[in-house]
DNA sequence: CAGCGAAAAATTTGATCATATTCTGGGGCA
DNA sequence: TGCCCCAGAATATGATCAAATTTTTCGCTG
């Protein structure tokens, strides 16, 4: 094993378990040990604290007070800040994306996105999840912008295990997709209509989770 | 020693460096050493390093690639990312607490702001910054919206140390005020307005430190 | 002989671990 | 039911190892 040279362990630590979040290996509400990791990911004690620290300030993961830490269930409240939040930041990125894409960019995304979309109908939740996120932070990438682009990927992990329970639920189906209005509109240069597009892909998606949490924690 | 066992030693060290960025007792590109603040705050390593982690992972550091952890120093693609960030998110905070403040929560930010204007007309620049971030963090308190405080939260830590150094050069006497018209808009249940009082006070606010710091930084 | 530069030693700092200590929560007993 | 004690998990420490930067030294060239 020389694999530990590459990078320190408790960014792999990190790496790991962000993705066991934002594509729901994790159940909102679950509970979170130290002790359960180390074990786990076959990590040490001060790697996993770190990892855990970092996730907490990102909101991917929640401090109970106690010594707990549990994955985040999100109240109505959370779920219309995040929109907000990411409706508010995405359209931004998106327009900074487009003013910078090549035309090899945009290939690039549409590959991302026919793969997204044999995965939806196929069925394919964890694919799904992994190949939208894939979507969204490739277009993140373009925008050259680590501000804006930590902003949305804090909101992506709050919602990842949140998402990951609906779309158990309801199937890939439903979901909106308007990444092909979205790609066409940068081919074409314009930034208003690419934004716009995402926005409405945002929006709508978050929208439909919100309504599905809500009705089915009411009906406890 | 049973003295502070009432919050965990990385809490503590956690909110002094935080205080220390916010009100510019650290200066852009200064290093930040662990070892340093072990010795400087009378603390272990574990909770220095999980301090240093969580502000990192706010942007109020920056981790160096190599080891080093600095504190940021602003280019001006970031500072447009902050002026963005921060206009989209804090109008809505403003909207927030305005539907939610009592009579006697404006008065409480009404005698904050007070003290603001004896610290600007003094020229405490220290206290400038103190009183002025726990009026915007008041407010961001009665909106009851704690992702996007702490969205709002961040993007303060970013901008305090170079803020510090604009306050530095310019003194406290130029920078915008637009305090008193967002309580008197709040105080008349006029959110929007509020909100675009609050909004003209941090972007000009925001705005002239860029200038400063760019015009300022091309003269090396 | 002086100055420059590269290589190597030394020092400083970060990363990790094993271990001790403290705290929380739950189960047993009165 | 309520109190107390115990198990287990989290927090904190300091030692140890590894990496990076700085300093020093040595050889070479002008």
């Amino acid at each position: 094993m020389q694999s530990t040279t590459s990078k320190p362990a408790h960014e792999v630590v990190y790496h790991q378990l962000r993705e066991l979040i934002l594509f729901g290996d994790l159940v909102p509400g679950q509970a979170v040990t130290i002790q359960g990791l180390t074990s786990e990911l076959n990590a040490g004690m001060t790697p996993v604290r770190e990892a855990l620290r970092r996730l907490i300030s990102e909101g991917a993961l929640v401090f109970q007070g106690n010594r707990r830490v549990t994955v985040p269930t999100l109240t109505q409240n959370n779920l219309n800040e995040l929109i907000f939040a990411r409706q508010a930041v995405e359209p931004q990125l998106i327009i900074l994306a487009t003013q910078k894409a090549t035309p090899e960019d945009i290939d690039r995304l549409e590959v991302i996105d026919n793969e997204l979309d044999r995965a939806i109908t196929s069925g394919d939740i964890h694919g799904y999840l992994k190949k939208n996120y894939e979507f969204h932070a490739s277009l993140y990438d373009l925008a050259d912008a680590p501000i804006l682009v930590g902003l949305a990927d804090s909101m992506w992990m709050r919602f990842g295990p949140s998402l990951r329970v609906v779309c158990g639920r309801l199937g890939t189906q439903n979901l909106p997709d308007l990444h092909k209005q979205c790609l066409t509109a940068m081919r074409a240069g314009d930034a208003h209509a690419a934004a716009n597009a995402i926005r409405d892909d945002v929006v709508q998606g978050m929208e439909q989770v919100k309504r599905n949490l809500m009705e089915n924690r009411s009906s406890d």
